[in-house]
DNA sequence: TTTTGAGTTGTTCGA
DNA sequence: GTCGAACAACTCAAA
C-alpha cells in the first residue's frame, strides 16, 4: 500500500480524534486525510436549536484540532460526499458506522453512489462498544430484556481503545469549506462542547463523584451524574474510553456506571433490530391503548404549569438547560403518559426538540419503557407518584426550588405537598390518585 | 423438555 | 411509621 492516494474521513457522531477507530484505519490507508463535514437538513430540522447549537460549538472545536482543515459542506450526504471525495482524488471514504434508522438509509446511498465512482465505502467501528446487532442470544435472536442483554454484552469482547495521536495523519487542506454556521440563539445554558471538555469532565468525576455515583445518580438535587451525554450523543468522546477507565473497577459506582453505558447500547440494539421502534409501539398490543386528545394538558405539562412540583422543575430545568436529570426525566414521562394519559411520542418529540443530548434510541426507547409499550420485564402498575418521588430523591425540595421560582418561600420538603400555594403557582391540574386508576383500567383493556 | 426464578428505576393497602 | 404482600404476563437462562 502506497499510503499515497488520500481518503476521506467523514465524521458523523464521532466529532473527536482520541480513540477513533476509523481515524486510525484510514491511517492505514493513507498518510493524506481529508476531514470532512456535512451540514444535512433531514437531521438539522427535527433535532432542536440547543442540539443544533452544541454540534456547531463541536464542530468549532474539531476544526480547531485539525489546525483549521475541517471541510464543511451543506446538503445532501450522496452527493456531496461524492463531490468531496472526487475533488480530492480520494480513494475511500472512511466512516464510523451509523446503525440509527435515518444512518443507515443515508449511508446505504452514500455508498452505493460512491461505488459508481469506484470509490470505496469502508465502516470502521460505531458509536458504541459493542456495535448494535453484535450481541445476540445463542440462536442468533436479540435479547427483548435489558438483564441477560447485559450479561451477554458484558461477557462479549471489546476492542482496546484506539491509539489515535495528534500526529498520525496529514491532514489535507481542504479545496473548499463553508464556515462553520452561527448557532442559533438558544435561551438554554449549554455545556462547553469539544473533545476536551467532554474528557475534562470525565476526569472530573473520576477524581470524585464516582464515589457515590450509585446513590447519588437518583438524586436531581446533587451534582452526582457524570454529564456526559450529550459528548456521547455527538461522539466527542467514545464509550469504550470510559470503558477501559473502568476497566478492574468493583465499585459500586463503577458498576452502576458500566450498567447505564449498556442501557444506551441496549437501547441501540433494540432499535438496530426494529428501527420503526423510533415511531411506534415495540409492543404492538399498545397499539389498540386510548389516550387523550388534549392540547391544553400537553401544553401545560411542556411549559412546567401542572401543579406537581417536581414535574414542573424537570420541564422548566429542560428549557433552561437543554438537560434534565435522568430520575426526573422518568418522572415526568410517568406523569405525561399516565397521568395525562397523552401518547409517549408526543412526550418523546418535546425532549427532542429541547434536549442537548437528544438521541434517538436512547429518547424513544426509554419513553416506551416508562409508557410500558417497551421493553420493561417489569410490572405495568409501576407507576410513578410525583410527591412521593419528589420527597424521596429531593428531600429537602432543593431541586424544586431551584427550578420554580414561585416556591422559593417554601422551606424544605413542603414544597413537595403544598399547603399554601403562591398565588403565582397552579393546583394540581389533576388527580394523581384517580389518573392511576385510569391508567391501570385503560391498560387492563388492552392486556385481557 | 419442563420447571423455576428473577427481572433498573413503584405504589398502595392493611397489619 | 414500618413492613410485607399484592399488583399480569412474559422473557430468558439455569436447573
Amino acid at each position: 500500500m502506497t499510503r499515497e492516494a488520500p481518503v476521506v474521513l467523514w465524521f458523523r457522531r464521532d466529532l473527536r480524534l482520541g480513540d477513533h477507530a476509523a481515524l486510525l484505519e484510514a491511517s492505514r490507508h493513507s498518510k493524506h486525510v481529508l476531514a470532512l463535514y456535512v451540514l444535512d437538513e433531514a437531521l438539522l430540522k427535527p433535532g432542536g436549536a440547543p442540539r443544533e447549537a452544541f454540534l456547531y460549538g463541536c464542530l468549532e472545536k474539531l476544526n480547531e484540532q485539525l489546525g483549521g482543515r475541517l471541510m464543511l459542506v451543506r446538503g445532501e450526504p450522496a452527493a456531496e460526499v461524492v463531490r468531496a471525495a472526487r475533488e480530492i482524488g480520494a480513494a475511500a471514504v472512511h466512516v464510523s458506522a451509523d446503525t440509527g434508522p435515518y444512518g443507515r438509509r443515508r449511508d446505504a446511498a452514500v455508498a452505493e453512489a460512491l461505488a459508481e465512482n469506484n470509490i470505496d465505502w469502508v465502516e470502521t467501528g460505531s458509536p458504541y462498544a459493542v456495535t448494535p446487532g453484535r450481541v445476540t442470544k445463542p440462536d442468533g435472536s436479540p435479547y427483548r430484556v435489558f438483564t441477560p442483554f447485559h450479561r451477554a454484552w458484558t461477557a462479549h469482547g471489546r476492542h482496546s481503545p484506539a491509539d489515535t495521536g495528534p500526529s498520525l495523519v496529514d491532514w489535507v487542506v481542504p479545496p473548499r469549506s463553508l464556515g462553520i454556521p452561527r448557532p442559533p440563539r438558544v435561551s438554554a445554558v449549554l455545556p462547553e462542547p469539544g473533545e476536551r471538555a467532554a474528557l475534562n469532565g470525565w476526569h472530573d468525576f473520576l477524581d470524585g463523584p464516582i464515589e457515590t455515583y450509585d446513590a447519588d445518580r437518583d438524586r436531581p438535587d446533587r451534582d452526582g451524574t457524570t454529564r456526559l451525554s450529550p459528548y456521547l450523543r455527538w461522539g466527542c468522546v467514545h464509550p469504550r474510553t470510559l470503558l477501559a477507565d473502568l476497566d478492574g473497577d468493583d465499585r459500586p459506582g463503577a458498576k452502576s456506571l458500566r450498567g447505564e453505558l449498556c442501557w444506551r447500547e441496549f437501547h441501540a440494539d433494540v432499535l438496530w433490530h426494529r428501527p420503526e421502534t423510533a415511531r411506534e409501539n415495540y409492543d404492538r398490543r399498545f397499539d389498540a391503548m386510548t389516550y387523550d386528545d388534549d392540547r391544553e394538558a400537553f401544553e401545560r405539562w411542556c411549559a412546567g404549569r401542572t401543579g406537581y412540583p417536581i414535574v414542573d422543575a424537570g420541564m422548566r430545568q429542560l428549557l433552561a438547560e437543554g438537560w434534565m436529570h435522568n430520575r426526573v426525566r422518568m418522572v415526568v414521562a410517568s406523569f405525561l403518559v399516565k397521568d395525562l394519559h397523552l401518547p409517549w411520542w408526543l412526550g418523546a418529540r418535546h425532549f427532542m426538540k429541547h434536549l442537548v443530548d437528544g438521541d434517538l434510541a436512547s429518547n424513544q426507547l426509554n419513553w416506551q419503557w416508562v409508557a410500558g409499550s417497551g421493553t420493561d420485564a417489569a410490572p405495568y402498575f409501576r407507576i410513578f407518584n410525583p410527591t412521593t418521588q419528589g420527597e424521596k430523591f429531593d428531600p429537602q425540595g432543593n431541586y424544586v426550588r431551584k427550578y420554580v421560582p414561585e416556591l422559593r418561600g417554601v422551606p424544605g420538603k413542603a414544597v413537595h405537598q403544598l399547603k399554601d400555594r403562591p398565588a403565582d403557582y397552579p393546583a394540581p391540574m389533576v388527580d394523581h390518585a384517580h389518573e392511576r386508576r385510569v391508567s391501570l383500567e385503560r391498560y387492563g383493556k388492552i392486556t385481557s
